[in-house]
DNA sequence: CATATATAACTTATATGATAAGTTTGGATA
DNA sequence: TATCCAAACTTATCATATAAGTTATATATG
């Protein structure tokens, strides 16, 4: 067994930041989410650190999604999920006014390039999973025309509809737009219910975005790419006419 | 003065990571890129945790690259980059095997997108920008075929080529798409090499690429949105052909 | 007076040691 | 065999101390 050679960080570098890059190369190899990490006790004496900096080097790798921590266990490399990028793009979009026009801009290229994968490709569970958030969305869909807004139940839709687009990306068979897909989601929730409201304020039924949801799921069923595309693309280009409308208002 | 609210983490949450919350608020209120956060100490007295608590929650927003950590220094907001993203995409990537591909795919997406967007409202100095990294791939070009093979060279020529896509994105004048594109390059590194040899193995001549460029650059400046765009899907398509040919030899 | 320099005050980086509170495991027990 | 409990592990957090950067201040120098 090879000495542990301590890390002796160079100039202007630290510790903290070494041993991140070691544990992430480890990652790397190891590569396969559901594995631990070591001890922190056995880190320390592998690199030759403290606990303190073992600890600071994880929860930068937390941080970036790398790994996921809880109390008791060691932590365990996790699968890449949308989530930590999640913060990422809501921090652009924070940062620049019309960050959010961007970001509507990027889904869209994203969406229709997914939609079209998904006619392609989409297997037969990749269907019934987007078919299940539209009988999600219709359901609720109904709840919302007999009672009138309530908060709750038009964010029950929004889970549905947010569900029914990651679901698309997913039968996309494409990680890196499923990744995307799902990060945009939390920065976006705030133009969604923008859209719905500039809906409601035109007196547009619920039925009328269920329908448009249909119409995507029915091309992806009939691998009609094109047509998936033009749904797809007609259905994000009215969600943002509806949402500069109630910007407006 | 408000007394201080002690943290006491909620069942199954964390000192570090409510600390790390109400800093991602913090700086999301401050906002600005270059501020200061408080020193350690100070924030340790303020939600009432030890300084390795506050500590260990900076890393975690380091490792978001929400903020920059240097010592000596308190941790500065960090503008929003790719650097960071980088890293995700190169997780998924290298966890899924065919990640490289659905990069190029998505790549191709968001290119043609910026192409589209640059073409309508690239300004002046954007559009220098591009031409300055198409005048060093010419350069560079030159000495690639005198002599050959000479690894650094190809380097040198890859930077300007990825600085030029990255250039088109900034004409885009989104930031989500700069953000990344920026955060592709690296893990798509490997993927222009592979190109390039692609290329090189069918005697297909650096002048050829640089031309691909340049016709580029030119429906930008003739504001030619839909030549751009197809000038781009072409230049693209080809690298992932040249691409694909690399893999198989 | 202006400038350079040395010193003090701040601030982060890392280590040690200790305690609390989860998780896992293996053995005793019914 | 199945269940439960205690011991062993492991992470979470704290207090404290020292080293080593950075910044501001005051002093000396031209």
């Amino acid at each position: 067994m090879a000495k542990p050679a301590s890390i002796v960080p160079a100039k202007g570098r630290t510790a903290v930041v070494d041993v991140a890059d070691q544990l992430t190369e480890l990652i790397y190899a190891k590569m396969t989410p559901g594995v631990s990490l070591p001890s922190e006790a056995e880190m320390a004496a592998r690199y030759g650190v403290s606990r303190v900096t073992v600890r600071e080097a994880i929860k930068m790798l937390a941080g970036r999604g790398l790994v996921e921590i809880s109390r008791g266990r060691r932590a365990v490399i996790s699968e890449p999920t949308g989530e930590a990028l999640g913060d990422f793009l809501g921090w652009i979009v924070q940062f620049d006014p019309k960050g959010m026009f961007d970001l509507v801009e990027v889904r869209m290229s994203l969406e229709v390039k997914a939609v079209a994968l998904a006619a392609q490709r989409a297997t037969r569970p990749a269907i019934a999973g987007i078919e299940n958030m539209l009988d999600g969305m219709r359901e609720v869909g109904k709840k919302i025309e007999r009672i009138d807004a309530d908060i709750e139940i038009e964010r029950q839709f929004h889970r549905y509809d947010v569900g029914f687009h990651e679901a698309v990306a997913l039968a996309s068979g494409n990680r890196v737009i499923t990744s995307l897909i799902e990060a945009m989601a939390v920065p976006l929730e705030r133009s969604f219910f923008m859209s719905r409201r500039g809906k409601a304020a035109r007196g547009i039924p619920v039925e009328h975005t269920v329908a448009a949801h249909q119409k995507i799921l029915d091309c992806i069923k009939n691998k009609d790419s094109t047509g998936a595309i033009s749904a797809m693309r007609a259905h994000l280009e009215e969600s943002a006419r509806d949402m500069r409308a109630a910007l407006e208002s």
